[in-house]
DNA sequence: ATCGTAGGCGCC
DNA sequence: AAAGGGCGCCTACGAT
């Protein structure tokens, strides 16, 4: 192992670090070992002194660096870096490995499942991460080898190897540089999820409490209490049914049998079909009621919060991209908050929140990545489906309705009846929707503009029947339509957010909520306003950055609030 | 008992 | 205005 090499700034180094231990590090050709108790403090020194880029392996790392608050900008994950190129996630390193190498996938060493008879024959040099299979070897993969120094340094290096092999995968898309881009941006969401999943989002434990108890009564002490609670909370629904009879509320059969013999036949009993029918019918209503409440009681009751509220903070885990088209993640309920619930997210003493959504984010994408006249046109207001609805002749929520159905491959009602007007008038944008649409109905995987791989799944093998294939067929059709859209936006979003972090740092601002379009920053109230700017000035740099096309406008809602429900 | 799936709802 | 794409999480239910 040699002593610390020249490093010119923005070089790749990748580490391994294993706290108590030290850090190994890989650059080019060097690779050495720092012994220290404390090795993100040395990691902390050294992004200083050389601002490199890191390199690791996944949010392991990432989850470190997060603990311990080093201000990290440019980064490379090789995991996320896998999930852009090859789609899918939860891969495991060993997979990762296996793909970069091309080997097969049905030889792939798992941990703890040898059997009697398969016991291996001569498996190498176990102080070596690489089997003489070629396979990562799993003790590895799990984490449970790497602790000591040689281990540590062999570990980076191979980080280092793996981001070598893919970047020619990147060279190989239609836009390489912009894959190349993709590819770093992805692995700075990722590390702002890391530091959101420790960090958490602030949260006023008493009002959570207070409100969860106005909403689903109060906690139970005992089994039997809360079975009296639950059967109080169905029976302001049963009261209205004449004659009375026991029905299963959380049964979905039951109840669309029950609203049947009440007169009304429907398919299904989804909410926002029995909105419709909730003036007229007080059983309705009340069923409606009784959802919310239900749905707070089970899943943002308070069992909720003693899982995850602590010391003032919700926390739950993110990932930067799902499987699908790329776009964040996060449990814990972290993205599917109860609206009637978001006052509880409050900013803490001395602090508020700067928060921003973009305005029309999946058009005005839309018409970046496509690159259509007319629709970039479109773009220059505020409001996008005004030009869109003139050009059309028709109203403005005709032609709002229209450009959502054209994304998202409606295929019936007003939407369809519009569409003719749209496919005249933005040829360009609707022949990039129905190109992908015909790629996904041919099961070949689709590619967002930053060059992410979105996976097609085949039909059923031994499943003949043509209508079912043809639906499928629609169905991926669908699904790739909206995925080129809403793939881009992900990544025109993370962009955005990473620009907040790292520009915010001097300003304490802490991203600590992404929710697809919306941005929710915590920050001290004197530099409250200086954020707000910087927020909105970040989609302008955001867009320098991603945007295919300089001249698409993009906007933001940006409102300094207490709490989260205040805006808007 | 434990698992996977379907239907449903919350959010975008 | 109409009901399409994503996710996480809930319950019920049938298969193992």
């Amino acid at each position: 192992m040699s002593k610390r090499p020249d490093v010119q700034r923005g070089d790749n180094i990748a580490i391994a670090l294993q706290p108590e231990v030290g850090i190994g590090f890989a650059h080019a050709d060097n690779q050495w070992f720092e012994e220290t108790p404390d090795p993100l403090g040395s990691l902390a020194e050294l992004n200083e002194l050389w601002s490199p880029r890191w390199v690791w392996w996944d949010r392991f790392t990432a989850g470190q660096v997060a603990g311990a608050g080093v201000p990290i900008d440019r980064c490379w994950d090789v995991a996320t870096v896998h999930r852009l190129l090859f789609g899918g996630w939860k891969t495991s390193l060993g997979e990762i490995w296996a793909s970069l190498l091309s080997l097969p996938l049905d030889s792939l060493p798992r941990m703890g499942q040898l059997g009697l008879l398969d016991m291996p024959e001569d498996d190498g040099d176990r102080n070596q991460p690489i089997q003489p299979d070629g396979h990562l070897r799993p003790e590895w993969v799990s984490g449970e080898s790497h602790v000591c120094g040689e281990h540590l340094v062999a570990w980076a290096a191979l980080a280092l190897r793996a981001m070598k092999l893919q970047e020619p995968l990147l060279d190989r898309l239609p836009d390489p540089g912009r894959a190349r881009s993709t590819a770093r941006s992805e692995s700075a969401a990722e590390l702002l999820c890391a530091e959101m999943a420790t960090e958490g989002l602030p949260i006023n434990e008493a009002k959570a409490l207070e409100l969860i108890a106005e909403i689903t009564g109060p906690r139970a002490t005992s089994a039997i209490e809360d079975d009296r609670i639950r059967e109080e909370r169905d029976e302001a629904v049963l009261v209205h049914l004449t004659p009375r009879q026991p029905v299963n509320l959380r049964n979905p059969a039951e109840v669309k049998a029950m609203l049947r013999r009440q007169g009304h036949d429907l398919p299904d009993t989804r909410a926002w079909r029995l909105e419709q029918l909730s003036d007229s019918d007080p059983l309705i209503a009340a069923l409606l009621k009784w959802r919310r409440a239900e749905r707070i009681a089970t899943t943002y009751g308070y069992g909720w919060i003693d899982e995850h509220v602590r010391n003032g903070r919700l926390r739950g885990g993110w990932s930067s991209s799902d499987g699908a088209a790329g776009r964040m993640t996060a449990s814990a309920g972290l993205h599917n908050l109860p609206a009637a619930m978001r006052s509880i997210v409050e900013a803490e003493e001395g602090h508020v929140f700067v928060r921003a959504d973009l305005g029309q984010i999946e058009p005005r994408v839309l018409a970046a990545v496509s690159g259509d006249q007319a629709l970039i046109a479109a773009t220059q207001g505020d409001d996008l489906y005004e030009p869109i609805a003139t050009r059309l002749g028709v109203t403005r929520d005709i032609a709002k309705v229209a450009v959502l159905g054209a994304m998202y491959g409606a295929t019936t009602g007003e939407s369809a009846h519009a569409l003719a007007g749209l496919n005249k008038n933005y040829p360009v944008a609707m022949g990039l929707l129905e190109e992908a649409a015909e790629s996904g109905r041919k099961n070949r995987d689709v590619f967002t503009s930053g060059g992410r791989r979105v996976r097609m799944w085949s039909n059923n093998p031994g499943d003949g029947d043509l209508d079912r294939a043809v639906a499928a067929g629609a169905a991926r059709g669908r699904y790739a339509r909206n995925a080129i859209v809403q793939g881009a936006a992900a990544e025109f979003f993370k962009v955005w957010a990473i620009t907040v972090r790292r520009r915010g740092r001097s300003l304490r601002a802490e991203v600590v909520l992404c929710l697809h379009d919306e941005l929710l920053v915590h920050v001290p109230e004197e530099n409250a306003a200086e954020t707000a700017t910087l927020v909105l000035d970040a989609i302008g740099e955001a867009a320098h950055f991603w945007s295919p096309d300089p001249t698409v406008r993009f906007s933001a809602d940006v409102s300094i609030v207490k709490r989260w429900s205040e805006a808007k």
